[in-house]
RNA sequence: GACCCUAUCGUCUAGUCCGGUCAGGACACCGGCCUUUCACGCCGGCAACACGGGUUCGAAUCCCGUUGGGGUCACCA
């Protein structure tokens, strides 16, 4: 096994699959099946307050979808888990009191009210931000004792004050921090959960994992975890730290600026291959600078090394450009294939056709109603761009309460059905108190471009969240030009 | 703010390790050709080595500094 390449994608189960989840996993499956490993997929569920199994699901959907199929995971089993780290608990408690044995841990019962003082003192005193090591000095004994009496506390890594932790990052080389400034971070909550540092280094040990390939954002705890592998006398992974995807103006990618949903995708229309294609394209270049490839030519091409660091923009353009070329190179036959399995699979149409039933007179009149739910984005005339204002709002005003209503109350719906869509659309308005008159004739037309549509809710279910998401986002840009 | 990462056309990038081509390709944009139209396709154009110092006959490439961008600084991952 230690000559294997194993590899894993990670996610936390917490919303919609992320693309930059995809883009990481594409090159850690794409090394692992360049050398005949095994390339796993691990749920990282351990925050209790997040995590959920509808966002579980999706994300087997999502890299399912994109053909990004894991060897080992918690629905195909494999010979180290189980692979959600919410099962995995005694081996997180375990190894934990192992480094509280050895000194290289210690229990800190520090309240949350103390670490907030705390930080608010060193904000205001412009000190280095982190924990102070208080608990650091209670004696083991005394520290066993509080604990067996059940007095709240998290488990804390003794990180070394001195000297300076030396890492390796693949592409980046060396890469030397100062343990001054590196915290005692919190390995273990209070809830008895452990937190992604200890659960990571952990499972990525006990599984084999060879190659940690992960996102640039976690190169600075990085330290942390290599004092891990040191106080478990492990060897050390290989750590390879990929760019991040950026948004236009070069933040990290978020999708208040982008879409970032793999749902998003998928019902807009693009290929997976496409996507996948684009997504090697992001640091990464073939040897002979071919910009359209398929997975396995990618897999054999492949060498870390030739990843660039600068965080590359995600661009929809060139995204559009590439996929219309997988389109071409379609059998009418294909695309066919895959309408059917989104418009015109009987599944969706039986849904779109009892909206559209008691309002058509002719079997052609379907076609002309119901375009909304076959098209993407939609256009508003004149007629519709009045009605899209709220009552008595203005444009901008208008906006600013659509982008509540989507990002705080559409965004975080996990079951998306008429029934749950409505309840987010009351809630908004009780808690900004605004009436659903007011408020439902402009959702209606930002999701669907006209003011007579079938029932608001129903109509939502059926177009699905990310379109409606997408529409609002389009509606919302188009009511800050409206005065 | 501290620490870390990073820097070639608007965007994705090749070239950088082993200094020496008009700094190459792609998207977008602009022109033209093809075509009943549109799209595709084809041809052409616009467009970059962040800045300042060195080293050198010669620097995108090596060294130093500056600046810009990004990330992290949670009992989230």
């Amino acid at each position: 096994m230690s000559d294997t390449v194993r590899t894993r994608i990670a996610p936390s189960p917490t919303g919609d699959p992320h693309v930059g989840t995809a883009y990481v996993a594409l090159f850690n499956y794409a090394l692992a099946k360049k050398h005949g490993g095994q390339f796993i997929l691990r749920i990282e569920d351990t925050d209790r307050t997040r995590s959920n199994t509808a966002s579980e699901e999706m994300i087997f959907e999502a890299l399912r979808w994109l053909g990004l199929e894991w060897d080992e995971g918690p629905d195909v089993g494999g010979p180290s888990g189980p692979y959600r780290q919410s099962e995995r608990s005694e081996i997180y408690t375990e190894h934990a009191e192992r480094l509280v044995a050895t000194g290289d841990a210690y229990p800190c019962f520090c309240t949350r009210e103390r670490l907030t003082e705390l930080r608010a003192h060193q904000r205001e005193n412009k000190l280095a931000l982190g924990y102070d090591g208080h608990c650091r000095s209670i004696a083991p004994e005394e520290a066993a004792a509080r604990r067996s009496a059940g007095e709240d506390h998290v488990i804390r890594l003794a990180m070394p004050d001195e000297g300076e932790t030396t890492v390796i990052d693949l592409l980046r080389g060396e890469i030397r921090i100062d343990n001054a400034q590196v915290d005692d971070q919190v390995l273990v909550k209070s809830d008895g959960f452990p937190t992604y540092h200890l659960a990571n280094v952990v499972d990525d040990h006990l599984m084999g994992i060879t190659h940690v390939i992960r996102a640039e954002e976690w190169i600075s705890s990085l330290p942390k975890h290599v004092r891990l592998y040191e106080a478990f006398g492990w060897d050390l992974p290989v750590f390879c730290h990929l760019p991040l995807l950026r948004n236009a103006d070069k933040s990290k990618i978020s999708k208040r600026k982008n879409p970032v949903s793999l749902n998003h995708f998928r019902r807009a229309g693009f290929l997976p291959e496409a996507l996948l294609n684009y997504l090697a394209l992001m640091g990464w270049t073939m040897p002979d600078e071919r910009e359209e490839f398929t997975r396995d030519e990618f897999i054999d091409q492949l060498t870390l090394e030739r990843i660039s660091l600068g965080g590359p923009v995600f661009d929809l353009d060139k995204l559009t450009w590439l996929n219309g070329k997988y389109m071409r190179d379609l059998e009418p036959q294909e695309i066919l294939e895959r309408l059917k399995t989104l418009w015109l699979s009987d599944e969706y149409l039986l849904k779109v056709l009892p909206l559209a039933h008691e309002r058509i007179e002719t079997l052609q009149d379907f076609f002309e109603y119901a375009a909304f739910f076959f098209t993407g984005d939609v256009d508003y005339d004149d007629a519709a761009r009045k009605k899209l204002l709220a009552k008595g709002r203005t444009g901008p005003q208008t906006a600013k309460l659509l982008r509540q209503l989507l990002e705080d109350f559409i965004d975080p719906l996990l079951q998306w059905t008429a029934e749950s869509i409505e309840d987010a659309l009351r809630r908004f308005c009780e808690k900004y108190e605004v009436t659903a008159k007011e408020i439902f004739m402009p959702v209606r037309i930002a999701v669907t471009g006209r003011a007579a549509t079938p029932p608001l809710f129903d109509t939502m279910a059926v177009l699905g969240k990310e379109v409606c998401r997408s529409r609002m986002r389009r509606a919302i840009e188009v009511l800050r030009t409206i005065k």
